[in-house]
DNA sequence: CAGTGGTCTAGACCACGAG
DNA sequence: TCGTGGTCTAGACCACTGC
């Protein structure tokens, strides 16, 4: 009866996610294993496991093993979002994109980060300060650390021309990060760089990337009054 | 030479992130065939397919028919958020979760959701005002709207037990939704709601959920003081 | 222990889109 | 147009885990 394909995956996802919909399956429930389901729309079993657990991995159903497949009782609402090099999403804006190097020294690891860069205490990360434009207006404004146990050639770029961002991002891949997002205040600092009036409520982002269990850097990431990030479930 | 299992999809996706990362295959190189790596590796090309799907849903490789898969220029991070039922989320942090319904009214269509709630203007919507508390400590402030079009039942509910959030989210299974993040200064009304000082930085999050192309509800949360949301790619 | 999902295979046809 | 990824099949064995 559906008016989808039932031969394709895409379609036997369709159809599964209306009967999820339309309560034929009440949350909690076990749904039909696969060969069953494989039967029942005439297909491979590889082809209803490919639906099942394209739902299973937006968090619609839940799988195990010997258990079977169950709607999930709270379907968590899970939001892929995109994080750009600071320049492509400036320029997607149809704006002008320039940054500028406001800082850039050796420093002992400072103490927010003991934690995580836990290199000899000794030794010195490259600290940068940038200050990212758009068509000549504040946009972001980035602290950044960087680990020179884990990306030593970082000691030879001035940063100047191209961003710690994309030289990182095509430098040094890594292969895990934590990502946080806050709200804060202005500072006098921030807000003469960001030039705004201090107090103003300025959205941030602080992220830490790794290669393995070697952290390679820390930035945080202060952006303009009015931003927003968008995404789509 | 790897040490991976190369006969497992994980493993060949394993070795194909190492030539990756190392730069055996530079970015924006084309990688070599399917139906080639599966004889490298001794697999099945279905097995290759897996790995190499996995990697470009991660945005790592970019495939395109005929053209190949490429070694994407600039990966984009993408980061995966989970955002729960705020009663979860409380509940998570092993504190107690409570709300109080503070206003619940019958509203025309507010200006600002004109162009998102198409109902015929003289239509009422829902207008719930909720706060969300941790162990007695105001946790977050919401403002919701619900379409009475697109979910009647809602004029049934008090919303008093149960929040509209985990009933909606039972009731009104969504096929979309429209995030977004900001910051923003309270103002009396928000800081004397979530118990802080006017012009603290806060933050927010909107949603906009779907069903078709009916919506169903919008939503804003606003944090206490000090909230961060996490995530990991 | 045994049932369920997870994965792999070898082969086939198809759809897209670059050249 | 035709090479490349996308998908489907029928069958098999395996791994986990609830019973």
């Amino acid at each position: 009866m559906a008016l989808t394909d039932t031969n394709s995956w895409t379609g036997i996802r369709e159809e599964l996610l209306r009967r999820i919909h339309d309560r034929v399956w009440e949350p909690g429930a076990q749904i039909p294993h696969e060969a069953d389901l494989a039967e029942e729309f005439g297909c491979a079993r590889t082809t209803v496991n490919r639906a099942l657990r394209d739902l299973a991995e937006s968090g619609l159903v839940i799988r195990k093993r010997r258990a079977g497949t169950r709607v999930a009782l709270n379907p968590p609402q899970r939001a892929t979002l995109t994080i750009p090099i600071i320049r492509e999403e400036v320029e997607a804006l149809g704006k002008t994109y320039r940054h500028s190097l406001l800082e850039r020294a050796y420093q002992p690891v400072p103490p927010m980060l003991h934690g995580v860069f836990h290199a000899s205490l000794g030794d010195d990360v490259l600290y940068l300060k940038t200050l990212h434009f758009a068509d000549d207006r504040p946009y972001a404004f980035e602290e950044r650390y960087i680990n020179l146990d884990t990306v030593p050639e970082a000691r030879q770029r001035k940063f100047e021309v191209s961003s710690a961002n994309e030289w990182l991002v095509h430098n040094a891949p890594y292969s895990r990060g934590d990502l946080s997002f806050s709200a804060l205040n202005a500072n006098e600092d921030t807000a003469r760089i960001l030039d705004c009036t201090p107090g103003t409520a300025l959205f941030a982002m602080e992220r830490i990337t790794w290669t393995g269990d070697a952290p390679i850097t820390h930035v945080k990431l202060i952006f303009a009054p009015g931003y927003r990030m968008r995404s789509r479930i």
